[in-house]
DNA sequence: GCAAGGTC
């Protein structure tokens, strides 16, 4: 009797086999694929990883070319099923073979359970062989054994309401992707991508621009003044900011020649300042974002951390050690690393009391350190993200920080003022984490009644400010709140603007084209440009987990609305090409040409699909530049000094973006190149 | 050459 345990990734594998085995379990291979086996509970079990998701969906080879005349017709075409991961597919075949009972043990979630499903399907199994699903949700000995104990049926309709999420993405994703690109003749490289989670992702980005351009800063006046005990410091007056400024002269006026303000009302308090809580993904990458490391870039560093032995697994939401967690045991093995000082001084503490936050999952733990490392050991961006990690961690159980909290209200001829005056008594948590600055205001310490001197007295005009471009931790943010994406996935699509050409810009601005693309899309197919179909898709997932509705029902739904919103594209399909078009003249535009002082250098594609530049007055003007065939190409502003031409700025992944001369035999670009070479 | 979601 041989017991086949699917598990939805490698490591996921090894921990259930090391759990029921307790740690005996003989690890053999089937086409180099790992499976471990050992007995339990008088059956032979063999436990096999997946990689998530071994099949995906595509559509029939009919529909390979994309072009606009069968568009209609793949709105209503089923997609078929191939495999992702051929090897491991061989592997699971041939173990199925043995199999007289499987048990799925992948995440308890709904595309979990779809995994299992899948490797289900791919094992052709006989009707005899008993299929069962071990529900856990955490890798540790409790869970997996009292999973395996109770055993429970494998969902269906859990797996279809993924499978069905799966055909509503791609239907959508791949008619709405291939109109844009063939209506605009963006083919290739450089096609023109829409997405239930892309488009609304972008539309922030785009309706963001749109409130920065329409904002009309309003000014406003303070009213401020000098005091002086000990030392200088400064009250405002507590009307606060003076939308008009007649009110505000008048103020002035009034107490422009005071020598002295009367203490009205003194409050010092201590205050404790508890630690931020731990790490989950967005959490992370909110303050990855702002040490100017992209969120793809720090996934990529803190994957590579976790597959090394270094930090936990960086792909969760929960931020609330569980209390499984052996924290004590985590701070002893950070006393091998770097951090072996800050370690210890946490570790003499009476009692560990971490922070909590606001969102408990089960998915996995926070993201915490596991192994230790030194700088010596770790280069960069590995190094910087590992002590990010640790940092938090140790934060997360350090003590409150202390402060004291000062305010005052004065009278100066009259008028009231107010003050406020913030100093630190113990750094406590803020000594192991520097990525939170926390400034001290002085503020001396006063008694009601008091008199003290005033030195000055200032109106300050100010204006106000026009809202702020996302950067890539707050857009992410603000994806998670509105329900777009996953934590595994919010980094990737954003980087995906980016890689589309999109959006440019550490703070975030929609390229031309982006704004057209959504311009479009708002005009035609509405839907697809709101996070509402996420929530909707949401819903009808929901239904079909409880049997309301079936697969059909909502693919035929959705198919019907597709088909409305594509009608409504095909009938304004010139105009949009026009607009697309505009904007992408405009974007690829880099100068006035220097040979015939006619034409413009436009960004343009060989036959053999190169980028290049060339002039619009081609074939009068031959003028043609080579370019870079990786990133973005923006075009920059001022010339080159050396030789007067112009400069192009190249945004390449894992890159710095590079400022260089369009003439690839200027002298200045072989500077560059040398200065770079000698960094290195 | 499309999406988004798992995972590496």
């Amino acid at each position: 009797m041989v017991s086949v345990i699917i598990c939805e990734k490698n490591n996921a594998a090894q921990r259930v086999a090391a759990i029921l085995s307790k740690g005996s379990y003989r690890k053999t291979f089937i086409n180099k694929v790992p499976v471990l086996r050992f007995p339990w509970n008088g059956t032979e079990c063999a436990v096999i990883g997946m990689r998530g998701h071994i099949l995906n969906f595509d559509y029939p080879d009919e529909f390979k070319s994309w072009n606009l005349d069968d568009l209609e017709e793949l709105v209503r075409t089923s997609p078929i099923k191939s495999p992702t991961a051929g090897w491991l597919i061989n592997a699971l075949k041939k173990l199925a073979k043995e199999a007289d009972e499987v048990i799925v043990a992948t995440d308890f979630d709904r595309e979990g359970e779809l995994i299992g499903a899948e490797a289900v399907s791919i094992m052709e199994l006989s009707p005899d062989v008993k299929i069962q699903r071990a529900r856990f949700s955490a890798l540790t000995g409790p869970e997996i054994r009292n999973a395996f104990d109770n055993i429970i049926d494998l969902n269906i309709n859990l797996a279809t309401a993924a499978e069905t999420r799966q055909i509503v993405d791609l239907a959508w994703g791949a008619v709405l992707t291939r109109f844009m690109s063939t209506a605009t003749g963006m083919m290739g490289a450089d096609f023109l991508s829409v997405g239930r989670v892309q488009s609304p992702t972008l539309a922030l980005v785009v309706d963001r621009e749109k409130d920065i351009e329409v904002f009309e800063p309003k000014p406003f006046w303070e009213i401020l003044v000098d005091l002086e005990k000990g030392r200088h410091f400064f009250a405002k007056h507590v009307h606060g900011v003076f939308w008009e400024k007649g009110p505000a002269d008048k103020v002035l006026e009034t107490v422009k020649d005071a020598k002295t303000a009367n203490v009205l009302e003194y409050i010092a308090e201590e205050k404790n300042e508890r630690p931020p809580s731990p790490f989950n993904t967005t959490q992370f990458l909110a303050e990855v974002s702002r040490m100017g490391i992209s969120a793809s870039r720090a996934m990529a560093v803190a994957e590579r951390l976790y597959t090394d032995g270094l930090i936990s697994y960086p792909r969760t939401d929960n931020m609330v050690y569980p209390s499984t967690l052996p924290l004590k045991n985590i701070l002893k093995e950070l006393m091998k690393s770097g951090f072996a000082k800050e370690a210890e001084e946490i570790l003499a503490q009476e009692k560990l009391r971490p922070t909590r936050g606001k969102k408990q999952t089960t998915d996995h733990p926070p993201i915490h350190p596991v192994g230790a490392a030194t700088k010596e050991r770790l280069t960069g961006d590995n190094w910087r993200i590992y002590e990010l990690v640790v940092r938090r961690f140790l934060a997360t159980l350090a003590p409150d920080a202390l402060v004291l909290r000062k305010e005052a209200r004065f009278d100066i001829e009259g008028e009231e003022f107010q003050s406020h005056g913030h100093e630190t008594l113990d750094e406590g948590w803020y000594s192991y984490y520097p990525y939170i600055k926390h400034n001290d205001v002085f503020m001396p310490e006063l008694k009601k009644g008091e008199e003290v001197n005033v030195v000055g007295v200032r109106g300050r005009e100010g204006k106000t400010e026009p809202p702020r471009r996302f950067t890539q931790g707050v857009l992410i943010r603000e994806m998670e709140r509105l329900g777009l994406g996953t934590k595994s996935t919010r980094h990737e699509i954003v980087q995906k603007l980016y890689d589309r050409g999109y959006v440019e810009g550490t703070n975030i601005a929609p390229t031309n084209t982006g704004r057209t693309i959504i311009q479009a899309l708002e005009d035609n197919a509405d839907m697809i440009s709101k996070p509402d179909m996420t929530k909707q898709l949401e819903d009808d997932m929901t239904e079909i987990e409880n049997g309301k509705k079936k697969q059909d029902e909502v693919v035929s739904e959705s198919q019907e609305m597709l088909a409305k919103s594509l009608g409504v594209l095909l009938t304004h399909k010139d105009d949009i090409r026009k607009e697309v078009q505009d904007a992408l003249k405009e974007q690829s535009q880099i100068a006035r040409c220097p040979k015939c002082k006619e034409g413009d250098l436009v960004i343009r594609r060989s036959k053999r699909g190169k980028r290049f530049v060339g002039c619009t007055s081609y074939p009068d003007c031959t003028n043609t530049y080579p370019l870079p065939q990786f990133g973005t190409i923006v075009p920059h502003e001022d010339d080159c000094k050396t030789c007067k031409g112009p400069q192009i700025k190249v945004i390449a992944k894992r890159r710095r973006p590079e400022l260089m001369c369009l003439d690839m035999s200027c002298k200045a670009n072989e500077k560059r190149k040398n200065s770079r070479a000698n960094k290195k």
